[in-house]
DNA sequence: TTTTTTGCAAACAGTTTGCAGCACA
DNA sequence: TGTGCTGCAAACTGTTTGCAAAAAA
């Protein structure tokens, strides 16, 4: 528990430092980024099989009303699900690649440039900044490439922006989830 | 119907022109912006009473992935809903008023910059780049001063993110809608 | 006339809520 | 020891799907 940001601010609100808090905290902190509330609820049970999905909602929840995590949808590349990410970090926008799924992340003067600007020109008091970007990395690019020459011959593809892949299954399992009567 | 560009696209396409879509492109196209697929149902409810909610939610998906329109979500600011707007303009950022809800855009040269930067940097082929800024407006840095000095003697809030507005009733009408027995 | 597209009902995913009991400070 | 938090079940919003009937091309 070598993290003490996130937990600190919270003591100072007055905030409880439950078992589940703790677990939760602990994982959002040490993993890299990216987590949803599913796989983290997951990943939690591992670590207390009780701790419930709600627990997770409210906790993250929680969270980022406080303003100590940012939510993003990373292009709802994979599902409508939401991701979380400390704060922490310094400022950047997340890079997508709409074939393979792989998240980058880039950090840049043009994002603090594009904040102040919108300070300056606008006359906001920025609180939160959300970019991300899809696209096709390097690797994708040359596969696209080479899928598209093996059809040559038929009518050219319509320019797809997106869905070009087969939607691939939500995660490693099924996701069987308790199901609506 | 003096636009043509997106029903141009979608005739080449093979894709057919109904009644329906002429009534949803009019409609998204002499919008100002940012519809949801509900406020999209509704005012085309106005011109064909009998427009179904699907259709609304199938010609946005259609348009979306064929990169006609952008969906964005406003920091989702007041619901979890998705909006759309069409491609048609230059690349701009959304900043959020997180007190008021006013959305305004912010057109300059961070943002084609940034692209540009994602591009050489990391050798992506770049689709689509959505960017949302929250904060407050001007207007509302005072009024929220001015509800500060009217709580003097309360112990000092936490910096709260968003949510400190009460959240207003979603839309004008209560949104009546089909329930699930 | 063939192929898309629609409307309807029902399903679904993701998330939130009400409430009684539990546990942190 | 009280107030805040959890777990449970069930609700809810936003969106998607299967299928037969309707309408473009």
């Amino acid at each position: 528990m070598a993290q003490g940001s996130i937990q600190g601010s919270l003591k100072e609100r007055g905030v409880r430092l439950t078992r589940q808090r703790q677990i939760l905290l602990d994982l959002i902190d040490k993993s890299g980024s990216h987590l949803d509330a599913e796989r983290l609820f997951q990943l939690a049970q591992e670590q207390d099989p009780k701790i419930n999905r709600v627990t997770v909602y409210r906790t993250l929840k929680m969270l980022k009303t406080g303003g100590l995590v940012d939510e993003l949808d990373l292009m709802h590349h994979e599902g409508d699900q939401h991701y979380y990410e400390t704060r922490l970090k310094q400022e950047h926008a997340h890079v997508i690649c709409l074939r393979c799924g792989k998240v980058e992340e880039f950090f840049g003067e043009p994002l603090s440039r594009l904040r102040k600007q919108v300070e300056t020109h606008l006359g906001y008091q920025v609180l939160i900044a959300r970019t991300e970007i899809g696209g096709y990395c390097a690797h994708c690019q040359t596969l696209r490439a080479r899928e598209f020459d093996e059809l040559r011959g038929r009518p050219p593809e319509p320019p797809k922006t997106s869905e070009e892949t087969e939607r691939k299954p939500r995660a490693a399992a099924p996701k069987p989830r308790a199901r609506r009567a």
